[in-house]
DNA sequence: CTGAAAGCGCTTACAG
DNA sequence: CTGAAAGCGCTTACAG
């Protein structure tokens, strides 16, 4: 079995290949429905006929047609379609940076339930994205219903979606459109618990968040573990990625004596703590216990596997969907009143704590 | 700083609110800028500039019809303005599963590409779809152009996609279309000498095929070992996932005493063949070497770190992206001919052979 | 500041 | 088997 033909990689056989206006004579720049029914010598409805394949039109017909057709590169409009048949459901999702594996693991669960419903899915990724506002407008353009993370971007996306409904996922304060909140607190609390019953003495606490800020989150963290008499320390990490909660433990590790717990903004940056340590020849769960947040799949993949208050996607998905739907069929309000639902975090128990 | 709030939550406070056909009276479901005008008791190009913030309108009118726009829930057919802007361009994905990491690696490349140059992107990914056909249709429905893993079922996919152009990434065998390989084999003869040098003397392949079967990447790998006078053990994974590579591990070290490289299909199936071997107690790479394939970021995270070949995914989009432009432009050929571009993978040394 | 007219590209009845 | 007519929902000139 021989590996691919390399004739032609690199080196496009179609070299000074003559382009569409060249060939078709069509000004325009693409062929309509009207340039192949005056080419091929029919009406529009006969192209239309032989374009999708409907009965009521004889071979030789429809053989000139698709001839014409193929020969003016012909492409039925998706507007000029969609106008008169009406189109297939949209469902717009803004996420994050695909790169970080929690995304695509929510991107997932939304993708399944939508498309069981028959829905398509547009994403937009704000952080890949050259020009994040461009991008949310273009999506509201394409879609019937936006879903997704709009961070403290929130109030100028609104305006640029305009019309189309909103759901936004996690917010980081009180929403002014229908919402699906991912709440931690209760996690936090079992957690906290567990550190003390394992005997944990010097916690400290990784957020994702500029130096002088905090998140949400990583103040739940501090303050569950205030209440219980610790005197956590609090690190701010700047990106929320597996370098940057390896670069931060090196330095933690470096600098404090007594630590014997690391919990971690999220899982990603909790995998680079116990890269972090297992470098540094720290033992966990035996010298510093590890707790990361999300509850990826791939922490089950590393070892020690990792401990982490995971959340339900599929039901995150769930929710976001439900809502979205029921205000596209007019049974929640699409603005005003806001609507919201909740999924909270559990302790998912592993070996790192 | 208090949690989010609770009292919503599962309790929508919208019970029993009206439906859109009960409220605004439109008979047909949805208000078209028509019923607007009406209600208004303006013209339909009055409301456009209300709806679209143009200039030409006065602050009361505006006002009067923005309210009556809310009230009928009024949002502007995506086909109607397409028809006449011309609209954004869309590009069509088609992967295989979001949950396995390569694949948002692939579709953030893509994605960040597509953006540079105003593309939006709509995704679809066939393996956890309902009803794949109907999605692939729907996705070229709703695209300029479609690029994406089409796996055995490029023939009937080909047909549902009609007139709209395809590129595939790496075809299993001679594509009818435009295609971007994604070649392993070099990197193979560079593994394959890496392994003798380093003393290996009976390496096993764990493919990703079905028991009759072997993937054209485990064939090259198996080639390459007997032209060097190996006898590689061939084994048939199921699913190309870490479960499935875990599995599969654990029953080889049942079976073989002298086994001393085990060469996996992908990174993933890989991650779990160092996860088996560690419960096992046998040391990575001293026992036995581990080599994925991919170059995953997710691979220099684990212990031992994940040696693997890896492929520049960046260059697969942009090579896709191309053909795909291309056959837009009308520079390249649409059908018959084929065009086709080849990436190769490399050898990325880590730690784990 | 406002509206009557034309047209974007397609499909769906309806006649022949 | 084929075509003339109407219409999907919107925006873009153009007149007033």
């Amino acid at each position: 079995m021989a590996g691919p033909p390399r004739l032609t990689s690199g080196q496009p056989s179609t070299e000074g290949h003559p382009t569409l206006e060249q060939t078709s004579g069509i000004p325009g720049g693409r062929a309509t429905i009207i340039d192949v029914a005056a080419a091929a010598g029919v009406s529009r409805q006969t192209v239309t006929r032989a374009m999708n394949g409907m009965s009521g039109i004889s071979a030789a017909t429809k053989q000139r047609v698709l001839a014409e057709a193929e020969r003016l590169a012909y492409r039925p409009s998706r507007f000029g379609r969609g106008l008169v048949t009406g189109g297939d459901h949209q469902l717009g999702l803004v996420v994050n940076d695909l790169r970080n594996p929690y995304t695509p693991q929510l991107a997932s669960a939304v993708f399944r339930l939508a498309a069981e419903q028959g829905w398509n899915v547009m994403l937009a990724d704000v952080d890949l994205a050259s020009d994040a506002d461009r991008m949310v407008q273009a999506l509201g353009a394409q879609t019937d219903v936006v879903i997704g993370y709009l961070g403290s971007r929130r109030e100028r996306w609104r305006e640029l979606l305009g019309t189309v409904p909103m759901v936004e996922l996690d917010p980081y304060s009180e929403p002014q459109t229908a919402a699906v909140w991912i709440d931690p607190a209760d996690a936090i609390e079992v957690l906290a618990d567990h550190l003390v019953e394992t005997g944990v003495r010097h916690p400290v606490v990784l957020d994702n968040s500029a130096p002088d800020d905090t998140s949400v989150r990583g103040a739940l963290m501090v303050d569950a573990l205030r209440r219980r008499g610790y005197l956590p320390d609090l690190v701010h990490g700047a990106h929320g990625t597996a370098e940057c909660g390896a670069e931060e433990t090196t330095r933690i590790l470096g600098r404090k004596r007594r630590l014997d717990a690391i919990l971690a903004f999220n899982d990603v940056m909790a995998l680079g703590v116990l890269q972090s340590c297992r470098r540094a020849g720290v033992d966990v769960p035996g010298d510093v216990r590890v707790v990361g947040v999300d509850g990826l799949p791939l922490g089950a993949l590393v070892a020690p596997t990792l401990t982490t208050l995971a959340v339900d996607l599929d039901a995150v998905a769930r929710e976001a969907l439900g809502l979205a739907l029921g205000m596209l069929a007019g049974e929640l309000p699409l603005q005003g009143a806001t609507v919201q639902r909740t999924v909270r975090h559990s302790l998912l128990l592993r070996e790192s704590a």
